[in-house]
DNA sequence: GCCCTATGGTCCCGTTCTGATCCATTGGGT
DNA sequence: ACCCAATGGATCAGAACGGGACCATAGGGC
């Protein structure tokens, strides 16, 4: 590891900070808007595919049903989701949900917080791709990984960003720990928000798929110490675009 | 990394359970109490040191300042905090809120989910002692971990859950990644309430701060895969006591 | 064709939470 | 001795939220 890519100094946290951060970060509605939206973003569910009925969704996100229906209303207002009505009805989402807009500016984040972003998922991404690739799971458990592999490989630059974090995501989903998974899918969400802010080039992309390419082999091959170091190489080159491009 | 001390095979986590998991836990008033006592238990904050006030607290925490006060006057009930009035008042974490009771059952988790806690937690600290070992930090900033370090070793037994927690998070602490830190500290929280289901042995604690002091020289010796090679037999020891206790 | 079921759509009411204001207590400074 | 600042204590109106009941719509099975 060399200084987590690039970095060389720190400040540590303090405790306090730890303690005695934020419980909510937004009211429920926003929450509920946020998650969803992240589903999607992350790929987690693709268009065409249908969310979990309200009673159901509602009851997992722990939020009242008129409080979700809020939310997938204005999801649907906002053109991510089309809302059916009868028997087979439900929330689709919907293709243009994908489509990657220009560029947009850094959400309201200081320089400070990239990194504190860039450290996390370095420490969750590397420490996932390792426990993934040091278990034996039945061969068809490797499906989804070699789907999202495969994914990647074919899709087109506008679903680019989708594919390649259903991918990472996958790899979370191998080592078994939901824990993990879902920090995993939180800070991957925070990654895409920078990304969005730096162009997207074709150069990169194929770049990327011979590194996914060999983090899934070392995986299937069950081969930690080099998943690890592929995918250490693959954060290494993203986390050096955003430096360089945010700093 | 023998696949993560122990375990051999692993059942992949559904996408949906990442994307759709709760959103609230609770309460605003609950999420406050378990916040606050967090931070007494992992020796954040410690006995006869004051919480910020009330108003800046519930700034804070992201929450009114009457829910605050209904939690703070409810650790008060319990015996865990004293509320004092006037000039310099403010509420005080009192000493018996270290002092560890006897053996508590396992809260309602499954065997799945303690595997969950123990992966979470490897790849967290594992990360982290990495991350902490590879910067180069002032002198001076290594003082809270030395401290930490001293006090474990000083610490009478019914104090000892406590100072090795925040040895654990001065660690992550000096990654200077706020995230990090508080994803350290949650899972932190879930291992404590596992270890408070077995017993607490003179001999581990001994073994344990001869593994402590190997990762805090490692660190500040800048030396990262010595500082991961400790961490990871220090939690492989842990892990391996709670599978044979709590399976 | 009818009915049943699974879904979204709407409304109501009680609870929780917030934001604000004002009061009470204490200790230090002038 | 007085006042002031920093704290906790108390109360209230209104918004947010949750739980439940009921209606509307569409498709499938009999």
């Amino acid at each position: 590891m060399r200084s987590v890519g690039g970095r060389q100094t720190a400040r540590p946290v303090d405790p306090a900070e730890v303690a005695f951060r934020a419980i909510r970060s937004g009211n429920a509605f926003e929450e509920c808007v946020e998650r969803v939206l992240s589903a999607v973003k992350l790929g987690l569910i693709c268009p065409g595919e249908r969310l979990p009925a309200e009673r159901d969704l509602a009851g997992r996100l722990g939020v009242s049903r008129v409080t979700l229906r809020d939310a997938l209303r204005s999801l649907a207002d906002a053109g991510w989701l089309e809302i059916r009505r009868g028997r087979h009805g439900g929330a689709f989402v919907l293709d243009r949900a994908t489509t990657r807009p220009q560029l947009r500016p850094v959400p309201h984040r200081s320089c400070e917080s990239i990194e504190d972003t860039l450290v996390l998922r370095q420490v969750l991404e590397l420490g996932a791709v390792e426990v993934a690739a040091s278990f034996a799971v039945r061969p068809e458990a490797y499906g989804a990984l070699v789907a999202a592999l495969e994914d990647c490989r074919t899709a087109a630059p506008n679903r680019y960003r989708t594919a390649d974090s259903r991918l990472h995501l996958a790899v979370t989903e191998l080592t078994g720990s939901p824990s993990l998974a879902a920090a995993a899918a939180d800070v991957r969400m925070r990654v895409n928000d920078l990304l969005d802010a730096i162009p997207l080039l074709e150069r990169n992309i194929a770049h990327s798929n011979d590194q996914h390419d060999r983090i899934v082999r070392a995986i299937r091959r069950r081969q930690p110490a080099a998943a690890r170091a592929a995918m250490e190489e693959h954060l290494a080159g993203t986390a050096a675009l955003l430096r360089a491009f945010l700093s």
